[in-house]
Formats: C-alpha cells, structure tokens, sequence
DNA sequence: CATGAATGAGCCTTCATTCAT
DNA sequence: GATGAATGAAGGCTCATTCAT
C-alpha cells in the first residue's frame, strides 16, 4: 500500500519521516520516564508501533537514536530562547527584555516537559558520550540570558561586582528547578504565578521593575 | 566512639562494618560517575576491594546498596542544613539566617559532590523505585529553607506576594546549579565568590541587607 | 497442514516452529537424565543447536520452558490412553478393555521414556510451580484407569468392596514402575513378557480372564 | 559410637551427636520438601538452628551429608522389612507372609513419608552421584519381597510362568504409589483400607487367601 | 523500507565452600 | 566444637545488535 514506488524522485510520500517522528516521540516519552539505559529499544519499537529492526534500518543504534533526539531538543529550546529576544526596534526595556527570556524558558518547560526531564538527568553526568551535546545545550540556553545581564550590566543596571556567568547559571538552574516541579506538584498552576516568583528573584540583581537602585 | 574495642557487637572487631563502609565509598563515586544503571556490582566490587558475593552478603542486591547510600545521604544533608540554622540565643539578623543556609548548602555540595550529582540524576525520574526516598530528601531541604522565609515573611521582610514554598524552590534550584557548576567548571575559585552571587539573587526576595523595605 | 506451504503463519517457513522443537527435545533429554535443577540453559541451547537467548526469545524462561514441556507430555499420554479404550461397538469384553488400556501405559512408557522418568521425578514434589499441571496428568492417566475398573464394577465382576480409586492408583503405580524399570535394566526383554505380568496382577482384581468370580 | 572421643573422657554430654541430629532431621524434611538442589546449605543450617560453618564441620559438605542420610534411611526400611518376615517357628502361611511385608512397607513410608518421597524423587535419576546408594536400597526392598515370592514358588502356590523378579518390582511400585498417594491426598484414611486393596492386588498372583497348595 | 527471529556478551544473583576467630 | 564473614564459580536472564527474508 505504501511500497508504492520504489525509485522515485524524491518525496514518496515521507512514510521514512513519519515513521522517524514515531520513533523520537516514543523514544522521548519512554526515556524521560525511566532514562536511558532504563529504557529498551523494544519498548521504543513497541510504543511507536513498529519492529524493532526498523530502529536500526532508521538510525542505526540506540545511542545515535538518543543523539538525534537530544539535537532536536537543543535546536527547539535555543530557537524558542532567541525568539523570545525583543528586536531592538521594539524598545524594550532591558530588564523586561530578561524578564521575556526567562518566562520563555519556564513556557518552554511546561511545553516540553519531557524533553527538560530527559535532560536534566544527564547534565550532570559528565562521562557519558553525549556530554558534549548535553553540555552545549546548556551553554546555548545559558549564553541568552548571560546576554541579556551583560546588556543590564552596560548600562549600569547591575551590581558592579556581580560576575554575569555565574548569575545566569543561577538564573537557569532557578528557571529550570521550578518549572520542572510546577508540572511534576501542581501542574494545574498558572504560568504567571511561577514566573513572577522568578521575575521576583531576578530583581536581586537588578533591583524591581522601573526605578533605579 | 565505634571502632574503639576490637570485639564488640557481634564476633571480629567491626570486619564488617568497616566492609560496608567500603562498599559505600566505592558505590558513591562509580554511581556519581556513570549513574546506577551503568554502573556494575563488579565494578562496584572491585573498586571496594572486595568479591562480588560480599556485595549480596552485606546489602542483599544493588538496589539495597544504593538505597541505603541514599539514606545515608539524606540524613547527612538534613544534618548540616539544621546545623546552620543559628540558634535563636545568638540574636543573628533573619537575612542572615537565610544567608547562612543558603552558604551551608553550597559547601555541603562542595564536599560532597558525588552525593549531590548523585541525587540530581535521580531527582527528575518520578518512577524509579526510591523515587520516595529521594523525594523527601529535596522536601527536607527545601523545607529548612522554606522555614527561614517565613520567618521573614512573618516580620514583614519580604514582599507579601511571595509564594514562600515556591521561592525555596527557586532558592533550592540555584543553590545546587551552581554549587555543581561551580565544581564542575572552576573548581579553584573560592566558595565566597559562589556563596556572594546567591545571596545577590536572595536579596531580590528580601531587599538587601540592611535596609528595611 | 503445518508444515506444507514455506510461507504461512507468519514470515520465514516455520524457522520458529522448528527452533522450538528442538528446544524441547534437548530439554527433555537432558531433564530426563539430570533432572530440572541440574539442568542448565546453557545445556540446553547447546544440545539444541541455538543460542542461549533463543531459549528466552521463544519460551521466556526456563520454568516456561519446561512448563511447555510437560503440558505437551500430558497432552501425549492422555491421547495414547484414551485411544487405546475400545469402542463399544467393537464388542470387546471388559477385562480385555482394561488390559489394554494397561498395555498402552506400558508401551507409551516404553517410547517416551524420558518424558516418564522425567515426570515421575517431579510427581512427589508437592511445591513446585508446576505441581498443578504433573497432578493433572496422573489424573488424567488414572482417570482412564479407573473409568475401565468402574465399568467392570458395574457388572459384578469387581469384588463388591473394592475402591476403584485406590485400586486405579495401584495398578498405574505398578505399570510406571515395571516399565521403567524395564526400560532401566532389561530394555532387550519384549513388552510382552512385561505386559504378561501386569495382567496377572490385574487378575487380583477382576479374576482370570474368562471365567467369572 | 563412632569417632569417640579426642580428648574427654567419653560421653562430654554427645553435643556433636545432637548436632548431627538436628542437621539430619533438618535436611530430611527440606529435600523432602523441595529436592536437593532446590535444597541450600543456609536453609538447613537455619533450619537446624545452627550456623552454616556447622555443617562443614560436622558432614564435610552438602553432598556428604545427603549421603549420609540416604544410608541412615536405607538401614531403616531394610531393618523394618526383615522385622516383618514371620519367624519359621510362627508357622506362618506364606501368602501371609507376603502380606505382612507389604503392610511393613505401607506403614514405613506411612511413618517416614518425608524419606520415601525424597528416595522416589532421586530413583529414576541414573546418573547422580548418589545412585548406587539409592539402586542398593530399592535391591533390598525388592529383594524382601521377592524372597517371599519365591517361597511361594517353591510350593507351586505361584502361576508357574511368572516373573518373580518383575512381579516383585510390581508390588513395590504398587506399594510406594499407593502409600505416598495416601499420605498426600487422604491422609485421614485408616491403614487398613490401603493394606486391604494392595492385598487383593497380590492375590492376582497368589489366589486369594484359602486355596490349598 | 520494514520485519522479527536469532544471537551472545554481559549483568544480577545464588550458593557451596573456606577460614580466621 | 562452632561461627559467620567472605569468596568466586556458575546460573538465569536481558537486551543491543545482526541479518535473511
């Protein structure tokens, strides 16, 4: 039915691509749930709903399944971080310009839950293959918000001594803390509450919205 | 106060306490290093210096093992938490209460790292069998610094929107980022210069150190 | 109308089917001489030609495997029997019908020889995990000896007192026992030297073959 | 009795001969139970309330000590059978005497079932190292009884073309199934009622009570 | 493109045995 | 005489990977 054509130009109807996307989901939900080594390539072939040889036909091994997965993760959250940067045109504010980052991280979280869980437990292991992946991703996340304070920093917005690389890693451990335990204790809670006890934080090293020190 | 009479409790002199001490040691750094599932009970063996069957003689398998390293941990991070709680006699400032916490939870990761990298891997898996155990671990330390926000809040210290239970998470979160951080990439710089970038953070939720609001 | 067309079931010809034949010839043999717990896995894939896994990916387990076996071995005897008791239409007299039904235990005995010894080994053993399944086929096989001794009660020809249970029992702990012990010790001696004397015994029962009490 | 005494004067209270008792009774009723593999060296020494060590000091091993209570239970039905055998000077019939070695037998493995289930257990296993001890016992179980079939012989109360070897070895099996059967399934059920069936069932070789020569 | 039977290295666990006390 | 901590060979089982179809 699908076998149609064998040698065809180019897009034969991308059954290869779906069934790649079948494999991701399946992969991301099974691996957030229990982590990797937990989690068997059966299972991931059962939950997509194909054979199991068809893993390897697609990606050729369990591992370069994970890689592609969590590249695809780090693409999605850096794009979403980037994006959530006010265009200079726009005359933002620069701490709403932080502000508008980090909430963008909490939405993200909430949005991609699994994906967040997933990394998380690896971030801290640093002797796996994929650390290198994993750790660029944080560095990505992290250098948008080490930005934005550097930007605040400039303009004399920011306590002169505060070292700008270390407070962003406080920012995303906060962000990243928080946003995971709003879904895992009280998902039904709005995105505001949470991201204003962040917005709250934040102003310790600003100081609160408008006025100066 | 243990080790002082070569026999006593059972038959030779604590043999096999001090086996399992052994086995702890051994355990910790290999499962800090590649998680539980990778890591091996021969490993963990041979890194003891012991057989594999004394593994099973002592612990009974290696879940056991790691859930009684897990407890062990717990008791000694709630220990040091409730430590550095000053005593209502020393008149010490609420801030600084705060503060003290906060710094007591940095140095505990500093000087036992394995542990804290340990528990941040397992932290996000909400299915795994010690899942419980590792839960109230978080609860008991977020809940020392919880207690201390409200004592602020109680005095009018912090702003009176603040979700206390979610800002010693926010609190929590950053500590251990960049406590692990911190050892992971500039293991040379002084605790103070990670310890003064979180209280920068703290002061968002409290105003900085004098001044009333 | 298995093993006819190579492409049916499934995919590959019966390569399946056929893989757990050989698995449970192996297992049997090896059982027979060494009994379940002296027999290893490994024993087994190696008797039957295939890798260990193989004996997990078609059974599951050893107990399962075993398991299969003895319900296919109980399956067999209770055929054999069952066959073996004359239709009514053939006019047999009673005492006939029982001797041949005792004749059929002593052949099958006589061909399956492992899967006797195999299942008088695990008969007394009243806690294993697949007692319920040996029982049911010493019921099974006593059964269609005591359906035979019920009928020639019926027609008097049983002395009046006798327990047809017990005496069902009797008469097949006889015939497993002298046909095993044949098979053991004297396997050149013709079944019907053997059958002669358990027909004998038989007579304590019923009286010599015509005349009646 | 045996390795008497290193140094003491004799008796020294038989501490080691307790010992050794309790480890037989405890092993007898576990192999019973569960099989001698199945059987682990922990559950008899816990069971005899005594620490592992113990049995290596008291047997030499786990094999040494099935052995040894193999031995001590072939002594105990050999001495029971030959009780049995009536006295020339009782001027005992023979088919009497047939008799009261069959009822011996039944009432044995009535009072030592644990022993006949374990002995049945290991009697089809021809390869163990225990086999010959096992194959002896059965000998001088089957030898009693064929002794008294052959004086039957002897004054032509037997069919002159049976077996008395093979007959000898049906009224066993008839025996131990029958005795076994009753200690599982029907406990409460007086001896009488099982002596009485296996009785007729021997009168299929004898003719029953009366008949002259 | 996809399948699923088969594989075998490697893992967790058991357990008979040893030995210092 | 007895003990129990320690041992390590061996067994059952899992699972990533291969490959013929």
């Amino acid at each position: 039915m699908s076998t149609s054509t064998p040698r065809r130009g180019k897009a034969s109807g991308g059954r290869r691509e779906a069934t790649r996307q079948r494999l991701y989901d399946a992969a991301l939900s099974l691996i957030a749930e229990q982590g990797y080594d937990a989690t068997t390539v059966d299972q991931i072939a059962e939950r997509a709903g194909v054979a199991k040889g068809t893993v390897y036909y697609n990606f050729g091994g369990k591992e370069e399944l994970y890689t592609a997965l969590l590249e695809w993760g780090v693409s999605r959250l850096a794009e979403t971080l980037h994006a959530a940067i006010p265009a200079p045109e726009e005359g933002v504010d620069d701490r709403e310009s932080l502000t508008r980052v980090l909430r963008a991280g909490v939405v993200f979280i909430g949005e991609h839950e699994e994906l967040a869980r997933m990394l998380m437990a690896e971030a801290w292991r640093t002797n796996r293959a994929w650390y290198a992946t994993v750790h660029q991703l944080r560095n990505e996340a992290i250098g948008v918000i080490t930005g934005q304070l550097e930007k605040l920093a400039e303009r004399g917005r920011l306590r002169p001594d505060l070292d700008t690389g270390l407070a962003s890693t406080a920012l995303f451990g906060m962000v990243v803390t928080v946003a995971l335990n709003w879904r895992n204790l009280q998902p039904e809670r709005p995105v505001e509450d949470i991201h204003a006890t962040l917005a709250h934080m934040a102003d310790g090293l600003i100081g609160p919205a408008e006025g100066p020190a």
